[in-house]
DNA sequence: CGCATGGTTCGATCCTAGTCGAAGTATTAT
DNA sequence: ATAATACTTCGACTAGGATCGAACCATGCG
């Protein structure tokens, strides 16, 4: 009998299928209303109300009404962190394994995360940053290195018009298919931003996949990786 | 209905209050007989028995035959990383946060996480490490660093000893409570025995706290922090 | 050998929680 | 206004699973 945080609270929520298919649809970044979820899930509306509701209560989701709308979305980052780190252990507790396919290689190597870049690629990007001294890490706290500003401005990212008041600019991420971090944070969202308004990839529109497009890869790679 | 790991599988396991118990208990680092958990959940044998086969069979425990006894312990440190971060999004999410007593402060401190040392003390310390270079931190792989050898001979510490076969000498662990990184790894694991072996800082018998004494904190922090 | 101790299996009980149909509320469209 | 859409609430049904007592294996001890 110890105390301590209540930890079956919220696993529990996370425990049951339809609400763990719906986290794993907002683990794409996007809100979504109330019907979507209930689609994702496989799942009636009222079945999907209910489980909504709970997961509000819960803390684990944030929602906005608009107009006949509701959407919902992650509550934060927080959350996004340890939905990916019981993705972590699913995978190599996982009793089966049978299924390594295509769609899954794409998951690893590039994937959304919440709002930014997770996978093979976002490693490897803030591996490079850090090497290059365009940000510092200091235990999982991120922030601008000496060659930072610099490089974000050639790279077209204007660090000034980024939301740092309530959020941390950067943020380390662990990667459940690498299991090694990941860029989070305001910088990260905008750099997957800047990712997708250049077209250099796209959003499988049915899972969090990020595609990019040959040239694409090369304007990324040359861009954020050398 | 997406696939994915099978996150729902796995957070049901967590999501039962005499499991999640039995869970935490095991935070600890230690292995524990099936009885004890028993008692540590507060529930009987059997139902206790139920449960522990479940988790074994999922994955999250690992099981080990001693005579009549049966000795049950966290199945890796990957599984002790996801209980951290439930705890952290519990502990945000939570309802009624009422109780930050003593014993709470005590936790934040300083705490056992699987086999080392967490908390206030243990962020600290890797901070210090990674800024006089004793350890040098590359996303979540930390080396050693220049400075290292020499330090840790120094403090007592045969880096040569340490079983740096299968598993990584150091690694970076997400702290619940403060939210920044400690060090985890074998070489976490062997300073933690230190303190111990040294009766720098005593365990809880009841908890996960770990105990400074007044003069052991002075040892420890000039040992490790200055 | 018994006999005690640690654990598991079985069976029965009970209750929580997921599910949906139908009816109710709110907001937009016509 | 009326109608249609998006969602919530209510009520009833059901299934899964948590629980424990009792009986059943296994190991260690005298």
């Amino acid at each position: 009998m110890r105390e301590g945080p209540d930890i079956a609270r919220i696993a529990s929520l996370v425990g049951d299928p339809a609400r763990a298919n719906m986290l794993t649809a907002l683990m794409g970044g996007a809100a979504l209303t109330a019907s979507e979820l209930a689609l994702e899930a496989g799942v009636g509306l009222p079945t999907a109300s209910s489980h909504l509701a709970k997961m509000a209560d819960g803390g684990l989701l944030a929602q906005s009404s608009q107009g006949r709308h509701r959407y919902f979305r992650l509550a934060g980052p927080q959350v996004a962190a340890m939905l990916e780190a019981i993705m972590g252990v699913a995978e190599t507790a996982g009793p089966k394994r049978v299924r390594p396919g295509p769609r899954d290689a794409s998951m690893r190597e590039a994937r959304v995360c919440y709002d930014h870049l997770a996978g093979g690629q976002a490693v490897a990007m803030l591996d490079g940053f850090v090497a290059r001294a365009i940000l510092a890490r200091d235990g999982d706290e991120i922030a601008m290195g000496g060659a930072g500003p610099a490089f974000f401005a050639d790279a077209g990212i204007d660090l000034s018009t980024l939301p740092g008041k309530r959020r941390p600019v950067c943020r380390a991420c662990l990667d459940w298919s690498v299991r090694r971090s990941h860029l989070a944070g305001a910088l990260g969202a905008a750099i997957l931003d800047r990712i997708l308004a250049e077209k250099w990839a796209r959003r499988d529109p049915d899972s969090r996949v990020v595609r990019f497009t040959p040239p694409g890869r090369r304007s990324f790679e040359t861009t954020f990786l050398s």
